[in-house]
DNA sequence: GATGAATGAGGATTCATTCAT
DNA sequence: CATGAATGAATCCTCATTCAT
């Protein structure tokens, strides 16, 4: 890589790095391309270089946050079930977090509506999250760590509703109810007692 | 009330009708001003005889939704504990299900940022929720439905996750994932072995 | 119509006439919104209460020139032929020279190019034209005014051309070549001698 | 030339090449130097090496068309009056079909405001044309093939109304109103007629 | 010669809101 | 109460052009 082009992809961190300041800050709807150049300290044009639409460098940074989320789950495969579902739920609130409370705002706010997702997205949010965690549970009858009679449907659908159903409380108590802190909890009264029952004697 | 009166509040309903059937159809970010009285078949300045802001025919229509919702709940007061949540968890989906999907991902989006509720609002969505929730387990205990250990919080913050999971899915998954359906699921595996241990035996 | 409607028609037409002015001082290419409606007297928004696009108002002004000059078509039955058909070019000429060079320039650039006609229009000026002088010289063969084997088909083209060709050369010569008197000259030395072998008897 | 010079001339003709065939695909309003050099596989900063300015592509580009005509033009010393007009006709309808009516149509919306014509062009369009013409005919009473009371200004004048008004009609029509078949028989009742009277006894 | 990142002036369009009638 | 013309701030986006590498 030339040095031209490392400047390049600077500036492009600049522009993204900024705008999730800014969104985090304000919010998304007091979001514009002047506001995102000037405090980057480039011009307006410099912007549409590399994003095409306003609507690309948001759709990127809730891509960022995705693939940070995938990048730490793919670490984990040796640990047994239930500690890879813990850090199924970790990794998403860590990276949420990381990000900020408003940056999560908007990632509901987008994901909520799948109709209005970019074009290039192969698949929905939900699609996506429900084939994962089907896998992970489908694998753990393979690995026998679950017996075969378990509702993997149901278990797929709970999880997922109690990991979005956090965030959104989050975002609606403005941070008064930590995730970090639920997570745990959430775990150990909901996701542990309901697995009892289809752990196989091995791993219990 | 005078003819004049009378006309006034209809005309001040099929504001707010309209409104509604346009979010549903296209959501909020495409509806104007022009839009809601042109459909409603009035002058655009006849919406601020009724509305001093656009973003106050949007908080009424939450708040509609919102009364429906504790208008049902007022009604049961001679049900045992466990029907009374059951029915806490079905009035919100029965009544969010009422407007529609775009109506609830609109919601979602307003509720999900206290800071931005209009002023007049007196109290967080998610304060409201946590109040109403605790009142009803607190006079379960004072009643002696349930026991004086109860993790009241715990079960409090629980619950609501899981109801706004729900929605947030069934927005998400774009209506796939029916609440209706679910909430019956949930309430069985996850809400129910919950609240077992903390019943006091003539409950049971 | 009330004073209101009237007012509200005033500036449409005000708008329209500084429009028709500034294209006929600096051409189209340095028309724009502000520029209209700042020479017009009113604010940039106003434009938009008449006008949905920019182009609008340059379709509009278009369809304007075309229709005054239909207009001054349909008083014509009474007169025989050859008058018939030498105010036809003066029709065209004495409206688009009311317009000016710049606005005869923009017609031209827009009537070049049907593919990008307004969908509105119902057809091609193209045809218009082929269409309205067919008809012209067909109802003359049935007064008995035009032999039976007249060449409509060669006559109606070689007409238009030759009108459409002094419009170019006036907007290339730069208002230099004068329509008004070529119109005379083009009209006695093509249109007449190729007519006169299939006029009838009567009408020598 | 070196083979440096060489690559140059090509790159500089790859562009011009790019460049007309972009123009008779989506007209000159969509043209732009991104779309030219990207199409061409050079970067937009090349563009500058060769052309200081937008304008001085399709400058060249026309100027290129008009050439063409020029160098047919210089071929035909040997013939008669009445072939070298038709020939004249005929070298401007095959070059501008050549390049294509998109092309034509860009030529006609440049060629019809001499104002706006770049600075090193000596002359108007419409100026060339006429001296050319009018070189012509002057020739042909000098050669004594025509009679010296010829309108010379008259004829010049009709010829090249003709000749713009076929090309804009061509354009009107998007193709159907075809020049080649009119180009023939204009020139048979127009211009023929138009100059038997003032043809020498030796020339008829 | 060739590159392509950076520029910033310029222009269209939207829409909540006001207010005179 | 009802109207709808007028407003103008706000904002997105285009693109010819420059220049350091």
């Amino acid at each position: 890589m030339t040095k031209r082009q490392e400047n390049a992809l600077k500036t492009r961190q600049k522009l993204l790095d900024t705008a999730i300041k800014l969104i985090e800050e304000n919010g998304l709807s007091d979001l514009n391309i002047e506001n995102i150049t000037g405090t980057a300290g480039c011009a307006k044009g410099t912007f549409y270089v590399y994003f095409p639409h306003k609507d690309d460098i948001i759709f990127e940074i809730c891509r960022g946050l995705f693939e940070r989320i995938e990048k730490r789950m793919e670490k984990m495969t040796d640990k047994n079930l239930i500690d890879r579902l813990y850090y199924y739920f970790e990794s998403f609130i860590v990276e949420v977090e990381r990000y900020g409370i408003n940056i999560c705002r908007e990632w509901i706010r987008g994901v909520i509506d799948p109709n209005k997702a970019p074009k290039n997205m192969d698949n929905t949010k939900w699609q996506f999250d429900v084939d994962m965690l089907r896998d992970i549970l489908t694998n753990a009858i393979k690995n026998n760590e679950l017996k075969k009679n378990t509702p993997i449907d149901l278990l797929t659908h709970t999880i997922i509703c109690e990991l979005y159903g956090m965030m959104t409380c989050w975002c609606m108590s403005d941070g008064t109810f930590e995730p970090k802190e639920w997570t745990n909890k959430f775990f150990k009264i909901q996701v542990q007692p309901m697995l009892k029952d289809y752990l196989t004697e091995n791993k219990k």
